[in-house]
DNA sequence: TTTAGTATTAATAATCGTTCTCAATTGTAT
DNA sequence: ATACAATTGAGAACGATTATTAATACTAAA
């Protein structure tokens, strides 16, 4: 319930660049902090009977600052923006479930380093990258 | 100028789902083969002077269409979406320069090989997969 | 080749996720 | 406490894509 930590690194983050504390921003972070990856819209949700109301551009905003902060990280699965819970992991990949649409964290090195080689190949510098697997997950092969 | 085999290919398809053969999609069909990926709004451009004129929408149900029949492939790299022209060519991924946005392609089966292994140790059965490596290019490196 | 029937088209309205605008409000440094 | 700048909520605006619809163009059968 109370994360501290993500909390300090949030207030940080502001401090530095002028920003501000508000209330909004906390409620959003402790919400946001809960899962491990979610939508704009089902942040907009789970606060949906909080007081005072919170906007649906409110939350947009806010899931952008704290991908600046690096506790989020935006994913694009589908139609909509998947905002990405990194904090105390490390750098992950995804195989995504088309029946049930469930999300599968993986990570593996081995990858990432053949990725170095051939971008090294083409004299291309990877700053970022996004591995999905599509299929179906162990539950819906059955 | 002659994509007769993608062509033969298209009629097969539409034939065989109770579809019609247009003038439309044969045009659309060939600037799209001309590329290695485009969006709808580069084909509508390419097409701008076509007579008769062919709708935005049209170039969208046409692009669909070609990838129902394999000929393309649908990629989500930025706000819109690309389609990858795959006729002739082994799977293969893609690097996009952060700067000048250029896409390079390229293919690797160690990679897909240790994907098949990650998704195993998951009970994870893979139908497709997209890699992407964000980045600079060799040019915008300079 | 004419006809009848169905798929397709162009134009544009509608939709969806997201961002922008702006007046009102709230942090923050003094 | 004061003043200033950042933030908010509401809804308008936006860009990409899909749906609607009346008119048109394939296609297969006669």
């Amino acid at each position: 319930m109370k994360h501290t930590k993500e909390l300090a690194r949030l207030r940080e983050h502001l401090a530095k660049h002028g920003q501000k504390v508000t209330k909004q921003r906390e409620v959003i972070l402790e919400a946001f902090l809960q899962n491990d990856h979610v939508t704009a819209e089902q942040v907009y949700r789970m606060l949906g009977r909080h007081k005072p109301h919170i906007g649906l551009a409110t939350i947009y905003r806010t899931l952008n600052l704290l991908c600046d902060t690096g506790i989020a990280q935006e994913r694009h699965f589908g139609a909509q923006t998947h905002y990405d819970n990194v904090v105390n992991k490390r750098h992950h990949d995804h195989m995504i479930c088309n029946r049930c649409g469930s999300i599968i964290e993986f990570e593996n090195c081995d990858i990432e380093h053949l990725q170095d080689e051939v971008a090294a190949r083409h004299g291309f510098s990877i700053t970022t990258h996004k591995l999905e697997l599509y299929g179906l997950c162990s539950k819906c092969k059955g």
